[in-house]
DNA sequence: AGAAACTAAGAGCAT
DNA sequence: ATGCTCTTAGTTTC
């Protein structure tokens, strides 16, 4: 009985030393009051300058009418180490449309069509069928305009847009300061869908928050409209249907969650109710970054949104706010561990908002992936979190940007590009072998 | 549309 | 280390 409450769940084994650990790891990964004030300074200059530009710009009328919604761990204040990724939804004004959910994909992935025709000006990013909105050509408008803006505007400002990829739904613009080298920062700009009417039905039962943000809440953040983002499965031989899909954002819920996160309306409104959600959030993504680093072919799949789902899974069973005082910061973040940990021996992960959706089922993470995880995470805990203490704040300059949206890492593209390289050299060196022995 | 009010969190200082 | 205030950035509201 002992042994086996020792094996599942048993957090009452926390040593001192892990303890110690947790805090100070957690105290080291606030954001520098300085480096912020020196980001902020050249991100929103650059967001301001984007958006007069788009506003006024007279070749592409669509993009117009677009508003900001910043998202992702800067804004949500959960980023760790550097202020140096900065995530910035352009919403765009579409007329009704309608939605079907891409079998395969357990109501991620949607083909977006208007509900009648139109003359406004989204027709000229739409499919020969006048209806489904493509979202390659509004990801490859939105990528030809931040082009002419940056050449236009922020030629030898030291922004440099990096190539396209055909996974991310984002247009990346890179900073990098002409004297340090190592100052990196990027700014993702994605172009996004506006659904009002109702969330589809995948997402219809909504989040599990009655019993931790209350019913009343829950009612007020199902009311909010849904974002379609442009971005396809991952994977070969797509249907014509998946390479023009567009897949759900939650990123305003999601943002919306960490910021009134407790189960009292008081938590963290004074000091004497702060609470320790959030940085056993920033924790564990640290850890995530951690392993992806020690690990980078075996981690490939896993990004900084599994960890943000399970915290969600974790923060809307573990109610209390007492229980995340920030005494508790150790236990706290144990069990966050923890449930990671059996998602990943489970091999399952359920998208927070759309439930049938396994984050940790193959194509999009393999199943040898699934169980390395797993065995790392469980090694982890056993040895105290090394993970932890590697040092990373150089590493965090590393622009391996993970994208909270695309759940992918940006570097998988190039890395294949790669593949298909040493793939096409194999097969000349063959045919010209062949080609060899027949002659002889 | 722009200013004011409000919130969160880092910094600094005292204990 | 912990408690508290001040400052700054981001957001909301009018």
């Amino acid at each position: 009985m002992e042994s086996q409450r020792r094996s599942f769940g048993d957090d009452t084994s926390i040593s001192p030393e892990l303890d110690r650990l947790i805090r100070q790891r957690g105290r080291d990964l606030r954001l520098r009051k300085l480096d912020q004030q020196n980001a902020v300074k050249i991100v929103n200059h650059l967001i301001d300058s984007l958006l007069e530009f788009l506003k006024n710009n007279d070749d592409q009328p669509f993009f117009r009418d677009i508003s900001v919604l910043t998202s992702g761990s800067y804004y949500e204040m959960v980023k760790i180490n550097k202020p140096n990724e900065f995530d910035i939804m352009l919403k765009l004004k579409v007329p009704r449309l309608v939605l079907s959910e891409l079998d395969e994909y357990q109501g991620l992935f949607y083909k977006i069509m208007l509900s009648k025709a139109t003359r406004t000006e989204i027709q000229h990013f739409l499919l020969e069928d006048d209806r489904t909105i493509s979202a390659t050509k509004i990801k490859a408008e939105m990528y030809r305009l931040v082009r002419k803006f940056i050449s236009n505007h922020f030629k030898g400002e030291g922004w440099v847009i990096r190539r396209s990829l055909v996974n991310s739904p984002a247009v990346t613009l890179e900073f990098k300061a002409k004297e340090k080298d190592d100052y990196v920062m990027s700014v993702d700009i994605v172009p996004a869908l506006e659904v009002p009417q109702g969330w589809p039905q995948a997402a219809r039962a909504g989040p599990n928050i009655k019993n931790w943000l209350g019913k009343k809440n829950c009612r007020q953040l199902v009311s909010k409209p849904v974002y379609f983002v442009p971005k396809r499965p991952k994977g070969r031989n797509l249907k014509d249907d998946a390479k023009e899909s567009w897949r759900i954002s939650f990123s305003h819920i999601e943002k919306e969650m960490i910021q009134y996160h407790g189960n009292k309306k008081t938590c963290c409104e004074s000091y004497s109710n702060k609470c320790c959600r959030k940085l056993c959030l920033r924790l564990l993504k640290c850890l995530i970054e951690g392993l992806k680093q020690q690990y980078p072919k075996e981690l490939e799949s896993l990004c900084s949104y599994h960890g943000k789902t399970a915290f969600f899974h974790v923060l809307s069973d573990r109610v209390q706010d007492s229980l995340w005082s920030p005494g508790q910061l150790s236990v706290s973040f144990m069990k966050v561990f923890r449930y990671f940990e059996r998602c990943a021996m489970n091999g399952s992960l359920p998208h927070f908002f759309v439930r049938e959706h396994n984050l940790f089922s193959p194509p999009a993470f393999p199943k040898r992936a699934i169980v390395f995880l797993a065995n790392v995470l469980t090694e982890q805990r056993e040895l105290g979190l090394p993970a932890l203490k590697a040092p990373s704040p150089t590493s965090a300059l590393v622009p391996a940007v993970i994208h909270p949206i695309s759940g992918t890492d940006s570097i998988v593209a190039s890395e294949r590009f790669f593949k298909h390289i040493y793939v096409c050299l194999l097969v000349i060196i063959v045919c010209v072998g062949i080609g060899c022995l027949f002659k002889k």
